[in-house]
DNA sequence: ATGAAAATGAGAATAATTCTCAAATTGGAG
DNA sequence: CTCCAATTTGAGAATTATTCTCATTTTCAT
């Protein structure tokens, strides 16, 4: 509700990691690193706050330990944008497609659930590590 | 690799709520009612190499804090099953619909990522839980 | 029956996140 | 500008789920 330095450094960190995800010590560090340390217990507020507020979204998986956040910008509200991630590398990809939406509005009709389209998240290996292994 | 009551008692308990989605201190507890209680040790550690085995599914997601395990029988296994979370309700929702399927085919084929298909579940609101609010 | 490998339990350790509370900051009203 | 109530902050303690440690027990192939 106040403006205050340390909301907007953040906010600021989140939009210029845009494409990443980034974790709490990451942002910690980055912030740190600017010359605009933020306590913990801030840093974790703000991002609960921010998440409440639906200006960053919140990832948590399996493999990851901890939470990961990043900055919405209005590209990735678009219905026709997902994200996938890569368990091997932690990749975040950005997709648009057609398809996800029309499958998405057929689990709302036909299976009488409605989706939250912000938390949609397929993991598995990426272009680059799938051949790997 | 040995056969022990401790890993038989958590295997059956699973299998016996092969419908839920159950964390570490519920079937902890359930164990404990059942006279077959196991350290908390063993139980994650058993857990652990359920899920490794792939014997056993383990969910995490940014709204439950603790981690999720459930009974893999064969028709989860199938290629069209897949699963839908009430965020409100927590209810499990077993889906089986063909669209999925090709949805996942296409990601694999027009966006080069193999995905994890038994990662794939959906947060949203159920039937019920859609109209409260 | 034996013994090496594996599993167990108790409790300590870890790690991410949340809580507490006193002190500092914010911004509207006068 | 000044004052003040409401909000935010920081430091560190607390919490919580999970993992680790290690001495003891169990398993099962021989």
């Amino acid at each position: 509700m106040y403006q205050t330095k340390q909301k907007n450094s953040i906010i600021n960190i989140l939009i210029d990691n845009k494409d990443k995800h980034l974790n709490a010590e990451e942002i910690y560090m980055i912030l740190k690193n600017n010359n605009t340390a933020v306590s913990l217990a801030t840093l974790y507020r703000c991002l609960d706050k921010l998440v409440s507020e639906n200006l960053v979204r919140k990832y948590t998986s399996t493999h990851l330990g901890k939470a990961c956040y990043q900055y919405i910008d209005k590209s990735c509200t678009l219905h026709n944008h997902f994200h996938l991630v890569c368990e091997k590398c932690q990749k975040l990809i950005h997709l648009d497609c057609k398809m996800i939406e029309d499958f998405i509005e057929h689990i709302e009709k036909h299976h009488n659930f409605k989706v939250q389209r912000e938390k949609v998240v397929y993991y598995g290996l990426c272009e680059d590590c799938r051949g790997e292994v």
